[in-house]
DNA sequence: GATGAATGAGATTTCATTCAT
DNA sequence: TATGAATGAAATCTCATTCAT
């Protein structure tokens, strides 16, 4: 279904679910998070989601689709506005701490859902692509250094999987260390990465 | 119960289980291993993962115990043995890639049970502790190079997270795309975070 | 849950599956009543008994407060309403095997349940209560009599215990010779007592 | 297999087993005792109890034939030896009581069987034969009393399940309250039915 | 649109029993 | 005789989904 066919109670019924998906999958886990303990936290009969959203597989999309959506929206136009490719990647990462410090819990699920999320036969699931769109934005801003000469000779796909890994990394950490000092983690994984991009 | 007071039968087939577990972890991912797949695997009943093991908790724990165990034999000595951190650390990493490219499944579900453990209350589980360990093992490394003047002056836990973070990062690479170039990999990796740690 | 927060058809099903319970309950005897016997005789799935009752000790639980509150109020008026503690007392033994007679099933589900149930330490179990309930029930109508001078000098507690040990004894009595003559029976142990308790 | 023809061994490993059969029925309750659980405590394998007693069922006959037996050789002497009904009922009581404050297990994990078991269809159980002998030993005293014209003209069988009644009650008593002052129990009993049976 | 009710599958665990050694 | 290993059934509980109202 189109947004565009949605009426306005629709769309409010399916940003209340899913919100309420993000703050059940963030506190619990993507394991834990059912559909009755989402619909409870909403106050909302189990069937509603169902009729909302199909299922629970187009429900967890609506989740990515809507941090994703949010956070990209939030962080693309400070990175591209930057002059240069390295000012571009300490902004990415950055902006990606910045974020989990300000909005824990909807990356938090995020990252629930893209790292954990697998097929029923194994494969790789429905969210992976979400996970591969992130890895091609930043490889984008990462390219951009390389073709200014402003980036060392390294191989794109790993040096993205490492800033991602190390990214990822700390939700987990945020839920078992909730006083985590985000914005020195945030100093100390740009200068990080500055090293090791740099001519 | 002590691995001395066990059968060679019970040996037997608690290493058969476990590498049956350890087959389904890392072939369906975490969420999907469940005892009946991980039973018809091994071709034996249900009952029989309950009677070797006591449940499942016990099972995972094992396979924990079995994949940490034989990593940490193999991947030690050879980082112990070398002359500086700097050495250490690449070897460090190294010796990771290459336990995943001998044995990936291993390696693969140790990640899955490790990063996706969670208590049904939200709570960090009971392999987060695992992840510690590895993370505090990274550590020691990283202040050996530090202790010695070799590495520059980074926070520790920032970089050891970082480091795990782009190796946790490859078993669902690897799982995605079968035929990833793991030494490429690890070759690029070594130089990144060289690069991030020399003085 | 309060009662007045649910529904009728709610309602309604949890008094049919409370009736199904007594039922099984008092034909299988307590150990054989699961819920599978139970929700097939409730022609509806075993779920959804947990759905209504969220568990198989909420059930028993339901059992015993539905039976249990109808045997209070079928007999408290009675035994309250009498001059005299001794006529309190027979009228406590008769009201009890009357309410045998004519609802045989859910005494003797009460019955096995309270006699029956055991925590899995061997502990008391959490349906222990109710029997210390209706002892102590039956301890106030004694010490009435022990206050107004009708009844001699005997242990409250011993006397109470005898009074319910043989009044407990009776539904087993009826599961094996169901022609029992009860009101016999209730004449005999009225009999019995009386002449146990007075001066 | 009649006793007779088994060997010296035989018979000490049935009386180990049953000895710990007797241990866990009594502190974990019947429903609790599982053939593993037996075994455990008797530091033998679950096929050994199957070998000796060919089934779970056997095993709880033989555990009400010995503690049976070993009752009715304790108790039966005393109680035919005395020289009135009256008597006799009293040490009746008496020597019951004693026996559970000597052998509380023994006798709590009789009555635990007797009381609880019931065949798959409800049926009255294949040891309810047992409680029935109880009951008619009981009913022999009695009928002596009544015969001698010690006793007054009670039911014989509704008399006898009082008292029984009364006596069974108590060690599920003294599995709640441990401490609990049999001996006064005992008198208290004594006194109740000797004025309910007296002419 | 929304709800509560119900289903049926699947998960883990425990149990009595059997069997090869 | 005895053991440890294994089975298969049964039990409880949870879940995603469907449906009548």
């Amino acid at each position: 279904m189109q947004s565009g066919t949605r009426t306005f109670i629709e769309e409010a019924r399916r940003s209340q679910i899913v919100a309420c998906a993000i703050e059940v999958i963030a506190t619990l886990g993507y394991a834990n998070a059912s559909l009755s303990r989402i619909a409870k936290l909403a106050k909302v009969s189990t069937g509603v989601i169902s009729y909302h959203f199909g299922g629970k597989d187009e429900l967890i999309q609506a989740v990515v689709a809507e941090v994703a959506g949010i956070a990209t929206e939030l962080m693309t136009p400070r990175i591209v506005s930057q002059a240069t490719a390295a000012d571009a990647l300490r902004v990415y990462i950055e902006a990606n701490l910045e974020f989990m410090r300000l909005h824990p819990k909807p990356l938090l699920a995020l990252v629930e859902i893209v790292t954990h999320s697998r097929a029923s036969d194994g494969g790789p699931g429905p969210y992976a692509a979400q996970h591969e769109i992130a890895i091609a934005d930043l490889e984008k801003v990462l390219a951009w250094g390389r073709r200014t000469g402003e980036f060392r000779d390294f191989d794109l796909r790993t040096m993205a999987l490492a800033i991602r890994g190390a990214i990822d990394a700390v939700p987990a950490q945020i839920a078992i260390f909730p006083d985590l000092d985000i914005d020195h983690l945030a100093r100390e994984l740009t200068v990080l990465f500055t090293l090791a991009t740099r001519k």
